[in-house]
DNA sequence: CACTCGTGGTG
DNA sequence: TCACCAAGAGT
């Protein structure tokens, strides 16, 4: 498995399936070895995986996704744990509130699917944390349907190979029907085609600095056909993260994670100097459930 | 539609 | 160094 391995890259000028089918073919020798990939992964795990993923690094996720199964194996399982556990079992993946969606999904697995994971998008769409993306992942590497799954990684291969441009558009409903376009007839094939895509843009057709000598399809590639032109759209607001409410939340949340049971909120003051900002987010993350007051006024991750 | 929500590796 | 980036979802 190595991407930088040359391949025989599709004639000039292909489009639609035979790209495709390029891509299944340059899949089979360049995939990475994911846990969650392995055929005998449930769609649960499937589940658990790409809620990890969503905006997490692989190589963060993968010992978190481990722990996780080996810990909640069904939705059953999940749904019997405390919103802390789940809290502090997520670790540092960020974005915590994605853990307890999980958990909140588990049990709506439990109440209303009978606690398996449906392999229906508009049902997997109606669970907690699940959007269009996670929904026809699921379906597809899950359940092994024939679905177009459109994330950051395909709308940049999208982008480059299909319309010449540097970068993804915004997500938009026309990702679908571009991603269909490219799709194998074949259903087998058409199903680790989704997960090609991805990995091409995850290995290869990177954001930064785009491996196109090893790019299965770079001689039918719009984008290089073009001369490798420059982002035109306007630049893309950077994400701040020093001195935010984010860091902040991170902040007090490591210290109620790392403490063994509830505490004053004397205990919080280190987590952040500006005593505002830092009763605002304690706020926030009292209305997101992630933290919860005792009646005696301690502060500790919610048991219930 | 624009904005928020964590974290840590990296060129 | 520090801006950029990593399998999005919810409001």
């Amino acid at each position: 498995m190595d991407s930088t391995a040359p391949s025989p890259p599709v004639p000039p000028g292909s489009t639609g399936p035979a790209l495709g089918e390029a891509l299944v073919d340059w899949y089979a020798g360049a995939a990475r070895d994911l846990p969650w990939r392995r055929p005998d992964t449930d769609p649960w795990a499937v589940l658990v995986s790409e809620v990890m993923l969503q905006q997490t690094p692989v190589v963060r996720v993968e010992p978190v996704w481990r722990e996780w199964l080996a810990r909640w194996a069904t939705p059953a399982a999940l749904a019997a744990a405390s919103p802390a556990e789940v809290i502090r079992a997520w670790g540092k993946l960020g974005y915590p509130r994605r853990a307890l969606r999980l958990r909140e999904t588990a049990v709506a697995l439990v109440e209303r699917h009978g606690g398996r994971v449906p392999d229906e998008v508009p049902a997997l769409e109606a669970l907690p944390g699940v959007g269009t993306y996670t929904a026809r992942a699921v379906a597809c590497f899950g359940h092994g349907q024939v679905q177009p799954v459109v994330d950051t990684n395909v709308r940049r291969v999208v982008a480059r190979l299909v319309h010449g441009r540097a970068e993804a558009l915004p997500a938009r409903a026309a990702d679908l029907t571009d991603v269909a376009a490219l799709t194998p007839a074949d259903p087998d094939r058409a199903v680790r085609f989704s997960v090609a895509v991805m990995e091409l843009g995850a290995l290869v057709c990177v954001a930064r600095t785009p491996r196109c000598g090893a790019c299965p399809v770079r001689l039918s590639c719009a984008w290089r056909l073009a001369g490798s032109p420059a982002s035109d759209g306007p630049p893309k607001r950077v994400q701040r993260f020093a001195g935010t409410d984010r860091q902040v939340r991170g902040r007090l949340l490591d210290v109620l994670r790392a403490a063994p049971g509830p505490v004053p909120a004397a205990a919080l003051e280190p987590a952040w100097d500006d005593a505002a900002q830092r009763s605002r987010c304690l706020d926030s993350l009292l209305v997101d459930g992630l933290v919860e007051q005792l009646p005696d006024g301690r502060f500790r991750l919610p048991a219930g």
